[in-house]
DNA sequence: ATAATATATGAACATCTATTCATATATATT
DNA sequence: AATATATATGAATAGATGTTCATATATTAT
């Protein structure tokens, strides 16, 4: 999946609430319905998301599911933010574009 | 403006695509609209809601504006992109939520 | 086997966002 | 003043995304 809609994917509300609960480790899917207070469907349609974009990793336990962060996955958005919107080590003017002027 | 929606600005496809020809200088609209190959309003567009996010600054020169990136509020972004997002110095388990086991 | 619980799925709907088109504004040139 | 050029703006449209509702699946308990 593309870094743009990775992008995308964690800048939505519910999704990044989500992120945070799983950030010190594994959840089940009950308790975290019970922290984001939304629809059980809508908190599942998310997970599945996440999960699509291999974000987060599902376990199931009996009857339930225990989800967490993929730190792998993390790693490397994190690595391709910076590539993209890090300042630094950004010198001013270095290629054309900014000598040519206008017509 | 919120963290969520400032990433969501950047994530699209045509916005990071500025932002990287922002990222060593600045760089007046038309150059802009040259590189991108997309509707001069489209670009515009798109330049305003940056410009809203404080993202970027213009300057004006004659019948012409240049934009370049607001570094400060990159660098603010790239702080809160690690706080919310970065796994590094995660431990596992260290609150309740990931003891206290389901129904 | 039946019922209960946890989670997932698909379709319908609502909302939000990007794009386009027509036009406005502002500056420069003649 | 009239014209040309660069950019901005607003309204209309199209496309994408989040949310809800009804229902399905999978596991466990009776």
């Amino acid at each position: 999946m593309e870094f743009n809609n990775l992008l995308k994917l964690i800048a939505d509300e519910n999704r990044s609430k989500i992120i945070l609960l799983l950030k010190h480790g594994e959840v089940c899917v009950c308790n975290l319905a019970e922290q984001l207070a939304i629809e059980q469907s809508l908190l599942s349609h998310h997970l599945q998301k996440l999960k699509q974009a291999d974000l987060v990793i599902e376990r199931k336990v009996g009857r339930w599911v225990h989800y967490s962060l993929n730190q792998i996955r993390f790693l490397e958005l994190e690595q391709e933010f910076q590539n993209n919107f890090s300042m630094q080590g950004i010198r001013e003017k270095p290629c054309d574009l900014h000598n040519q002027g206008c017509k």
